[in-house]
DNA sequence: CTTGACCAAACGAACGTTTGATAGGCTCGT
DNA sequence: ACGAGCCTATCAAACGTTCGTTTGGTCAAG
């Protein structure tokens, strides 16, 4: 990894638990271990450095994990709830990127908050992807309204939890089961 | 208003555009028109001034508005999003309260963090009281599982909206009316 | 004469940023 | 082949500013 992606890294992982303005430069270039102005040959000045923290990762077309086999056995209920427990372990596994992402939509600057809401419509593509592809027996969960929905009910569950996220795996389990059969009950008539 | 109020709104809405590492001692005078010290005179420290900014709001009657009065006329759809966009309205209108509390959320300490899922439960309540209020015909609404998983679009819709508060008020109303509608669909069979 | 509310000034530490320098690799004309 | 010059990556040290906090004081009210 070079030297940039790493200082990238680094400044992700503070935002994630120290907030923006937290985050110190000389932090960033400990975690590195170099010096401070070391970072000044990379980027003109802390706030360009973590726009591209940010803009980062968002880049990688591993930020959401590979689509399901299309057909898989269960009931609807059965297989959203997989499908939105998976969500949450990739969204988990790479918490310090999501924490960031969440502090700037509630404060952040608008230059952050453009490529989020780029992101959140790019999500929202993916899901109902997944959820066509993983569920095409249930056209009410196809309908755009009811993506969004699940979405926006994934953000409201990750804002509740991720702070305490390394000892809430059994939350975010119970939390996909439980918006899973609400929104099941759509297809059940 | 007493001083010590002051300070503790001051703190508040600084916090929510700042954040709390962004949120000086100075800038908290500043707003007040006294001097950095006077706030030790209320205050011990930073840390505690703004846990006690966070919990201020808490403890307040006036968080969540009075309720509706039931039996309103009009489709279990409409009763519900314009419930939804009366939550959203009244949270608007408090929206410094509601970004502190987010983004503490996000990477705030646990001592301001456990007040803050008490409130959600809290909410949570209100919010169930006044779905079985105003739409006593929709007992599918009722359910605990159904109730917070609109509690959590909710809390999506905002973290979502939140940073452009001022000229979103229609994407507000819109979700809301969203929201509603796919929700309402689990009454209908 | 004590007490509560308030302030100007200062403390050391940490902040973002700049400066000037070092060392190793690259490309030249010769 | 080889020194000269240059470029890139890195550093230690310092710049001035802002930070949280403390000190020592003023002043009106009780």
């Amino acid at each position: 990894m070079d030297r940039r992606t790493e200082i990238l890294d680094a400044a992700l992982g503070l935002m994630a638990t120290e907030g923006a303005s937290g985050t110190s430069m000389r932090a960033v270039a400990g975690v590195c271990g170099v010096n401070v102005a070391t970072l000044y040959h990379y980027f003109p000045s802390k706030r360009e450095l973590l726009r591209a923290a940010v803009a980062h990762r968002q880049g990688g077309d591993d930020l959401f994990a590979p689509p399901f086999p299309e057909g898989l056995p269960g009931s609807v209920a059965d297989r959203l709830g997989a499908l939105l427990d998976h969500i949450f372990v990739a969204l988990l596994s790479d918490d310090a990127f999501w924490r960031s992402v969440l502090a700037e939509a509630i404060h952040g600057d608008e230059d952050v908050l453009e490529p989020l809401l780029e992101m959140s419509n790019a999500f929202e593509a993916v899901l109902a992807d997944w959820i066509r592809g993983l569920i095409p027996d249930a056209p009410a969960l196809h309908d755009p309204a009811v993506v969004r929905t699940i979405r926006h009910s994934l953000y409201g569950v990750l804002v509740e939890y991720l702070p305490q996220a390394d000892n809430q795996r059994a939350a975010f389990a119970e939390r996909a089961r439980e918006i899973a059969s609400v929104f099941a009950r759509l297809e059940e008539r």
